[in-house]
DNA sequence: CTACTGTATGCTGTCGACAGAACACAAGAC
DNA sequence: GTCTTGTGTTCTGTCGACAGCATACAGTAG
């Protein structure tokens, strides 16, 4: 009874994932404004779903809606850059806390073998695989045994992959980023919640102090649309 | 220019703060399912902007939306409630933290008006204000500087809220909670992180503890609309 | 040349209505 | 008596259309 064969995947639904990869993917520009009637059209639908798909991509941070005036693609001031590395902060060394306590070997041969994906994605693809960091802090997530913490979680890195997408700054670390990965892995695998913290704590400060430096220059306090 | 003299405020919104204040209220019971056609005819309004308010009371938690089948009163298993508690002392360390260093005079003055007013009224009003415990809480996220922190914390809060206000948990631990958020203000005052976040894990703790044994006998895995 | 004003366009917020799916209940088979 | 089946109802998801506000631009006064 698992099986849902009638699973027709609602158009706003189907609107918000074309919408958040092109988002993601860089189709548009930090800050534009987005035309409802534009993009319902050109995605054959009609604006209620549209709107729907809107708002679920507004609760995720990736667009803000400006009541009356329309929506805009995130455009993040280094205000609140700093605002979202201080949660993220806060959610991964509670999820990694949780995952060094509670991570089963399954989840724990997960990660390792995210990591390995991650390893030959870094040397076959070079650059092109934005994804898949993000996807080993989700499987800390997932090992942390708190469904709510990694939709929270998740919704800060996806917020955060859209400022160091732009800004070019996730290649550049990738080697490094690895070998921290690596730690943190063998942390966990120890189930040691203290080093891993401490790891973690580390690896987030690198990430953030490499993500400002390349957010300082570019940005200046941009057109916000608030 | 500040001055919105033509501030319309949509029925979505309006409808959002009625439908929060009725579930926060105790009007619906938890779990329940909320009628799209006969909130919107009861208040006034079309579907359109009833849906919006429900997708906006869905992201704060308040309900749940199940796809095709209609919007329930969120009901927490105490499995949510433990995800709910987890998350709550990551974002209330944090803000407590950042607050003791970065509150200003001011905001400390108005954290111990907060705290005034919670006296005062829990003097007056006995256990009936079970909104101003979390108005000191919001208070400290408001003097960490975090805006998405504030936004995000004030959400677990208002869940736990709904939690705690049903299994009547509020009354009782009001007058040692008092005490409690004393020792929080006075590590604030004095600038000292590492003392607010120790006496914040306690404080939360205690609070924790007793949301889960008023929760345990009354709630074994109920009507989860999941 | 600059600043104000009136118009024109486009947009968002909202509405009412329809189609298909989900649920509830009644009728029938075993 | 219990399980299956058929039917009716209610709901959600979606659609197209309208009203009011916001923005942009042209026109005019100074």
């Amino acid at each position: 009874m698992t099986e849902r064969v009638q699973q027709t995947v609602p158009y706003s639904v189907q609107a918000a994932d074309i919408l958040r990869a092109r988002i993601l993917g860089g189709e548009y520009e930090l800050g534009q404004r987005l035309s409802e009637v534009e993009l319902s059209t050109s995605l054959g639908i009609s604006r209620s779903p549209l709107r729907e798909a809107l708002r679920a991509l507004a609760n995720e941070g990736l667009v803000d809606l400006v009541s009356g005036r329309g929506v805009f693609v995130a455009d993040f001031s280094p205000r609140e850059v700093r605002e979202l590395l201080e949660i993220r902060e806060a959610l991964d060394v509670l999820a990694i806390r949780l995952a060094a306590q509670r991570a089963t070997d399954e989840q724990i041969e997960v990660l390792r073998h995210s990591l390995e994906g991650l390893s030959s994605a870094l040397r076959s693809h070079g650059s092109q695989a934005p994804d898949w960091p993000s996807d080993f802090h989700l499987c800390i997530y997932e090992a942390a045994g708190n469904q709510r913490l990694k939709e929270q979680g998740w919704s800060i890195h996806t917020q955060i992959r859209l400022v160091r997408f732009r800004s070019g700054a996730a290649a550049e670390r990738m080697e490094r980023a690895h070998q921290e990965h690596l730690a943190l892995l063998a942390a966990i695998e120890d189930h040691d919640p203290d080093a891993a913290e401490q790891r973690m704590r580390e690896h987030l400060i690198n990430s953030g102090k490499h993500i400002l430096e390349q957010l300082a220059p570019a940005q200046g306090g941009g057109s916000s649309p608030r």
